[in-house]
DNA sequence: ATTACCGCCTGCTGGC
DNA sequence: TGCCAGCAGGCGGTAA
């Protein structure tokens, strides 16, 4: 499920092989993926044919590139989305819904495939628009090579590091909405804490809430949640600012860990440019580990129901919130 | 404005 | 063996 710290990753492959590169064709292999450019995929492709892509940007979950016709190509993963970089001949994915035939030095004659099983995710083209505050859109640019060690300390070091460089101060139309992500410099992190606090539901639905903070999804919610020691349904007006700074600090520093070992693969739906898988699965203390040990505690993890999916959290280190009566 | 819930999708798993 | 319910879950839309 690729969360902010996958869709970094794939961001910085595009990033590297198809900044510069122009787009000589595209065919559209299946409609859904492609429904939110309401003016049709004939549209779509007449849009993309011929253009220079000039930067790769992202903003929590989403991620477009620049394009030198003043639009972006928009894409979002959803579940299961992969885009990934290939000769021309390698066999068609199962799942392959738009291939997208690039010219450009770097790719050495890769094509851009994007894959999809359950088609929640999709592409479009849309107008970039001025940011309203005229500061960078999102992350974007040539960002420092992922590393590919795996294993050690769990990345401390790269929590600190650079993620990114800004990009243009253009945001593609409909992503204005979603509100910047924890490793923005531009993220107003006391005006979070403020917002954060006036809210009356959980906490860990308001993490996850991409109007509020963007890029945070499940996986890396009840990570941070473990972290913090927090029940997810404690109610975030509940926080104080020094412990709402201290939770967003660690998401910022799990989802950073992540990135660093290339993000969280759980089943093979996610894998950077090239179909690698990443390495942070071995760094998950309590998603998807119902039953074994709480890493601080020894505690069996617990998984609750929650909102139609789960939470994973330690039943020690996070006590539930006393039951509230109505 | 905030909050909560539904529907969208496919593939896999477990129960009967 | 086959069938079906349940599950994975981000996001847009909608209703309260």
């Amino acid at each position: 499920m690729p969360e902010l710290p996958e869709v970094e990753v794939v961001r910085r492959g595009l990033a590297r092989w198809t900044t510069g590169a122009r787009v000589e064709a595209v065919e559209v292999l299946h409609p859904r993926p492609v429904r939110r450019h309401v003016q049709g995929p004939a549209d779509l492709v007449a849009r993309l044919v011929g253009v220079r892509v000039d930067d790769v940007v992202r903003r929590g979950k989403f991620l477009w590139l620049e394009l030198d016709s003043g639009e972006a190509l928009l894409a979002h993963l959803g579940m299961s989305g992969q885009l990934l970089l290939e000769p021309p001949d390698a066999p068609d994915e199962k799942h392959l819904r738009v291939r997208l035939r690039l010219s450009g030095d770097a790719l050495e004659g890769r094509e851009l495939r994007f894959v999809d099983q359950r088609m929640f995710g999709g592409l479009s083209v849309v107008d970039l628009l001025p940011t309203p505050d005229g500061l960078p859109g999102g992350t974007g640019g040539l960002a420092p090579e992922v590393p590919t060690a795996v294993g050690g300390d769990g990345g401390t070091a790269a929590a600190r590091g650079p993620v990114g460089v800004p990009s243009s101060p253009r945001l593609p139309e409909g992503v204005a909405h979603i509100a910047r992500d924890p490793f923005d410099p531009h993220l107003d992190e006391a005006a979070l804490v403020d917002r954060l606090r006036t809210r009356r539901s959980g906490v860990k639905r308001s993490l996850l809430d991409q109007g509020l903070l963007s890029g945070v999804g499940n996986i890396y919610a009840d990570e941070a949640l473990w972290r913090a020691r927090l029940h997810g349904e404690r109610p975030a007006s509940g926080l104080t600012r020094p412990g709402a700074r201290a939770l967003l600090g660690h998401v910022r520093d799990v989802m950073a860990e992540a990135l660093a070992v290339g993000g969280t693969s759980f089943d093979s739906l996610y894998v950077d440019v090239n179909g690698a898988s990443g390495y942070f699965e071995r760094g998950l203390a309590v998603y998807g580990r119902e039953g074994r040990p709480c890493p601080r505690c020894g505690a069996p993890v617990r998984r609750e129901a929650f909102a139609n999916r789960s939470s994973h959290s330690c039943p020690v280190c996070q006590p539930r919130p006393r039951t509230v009566r109505a």
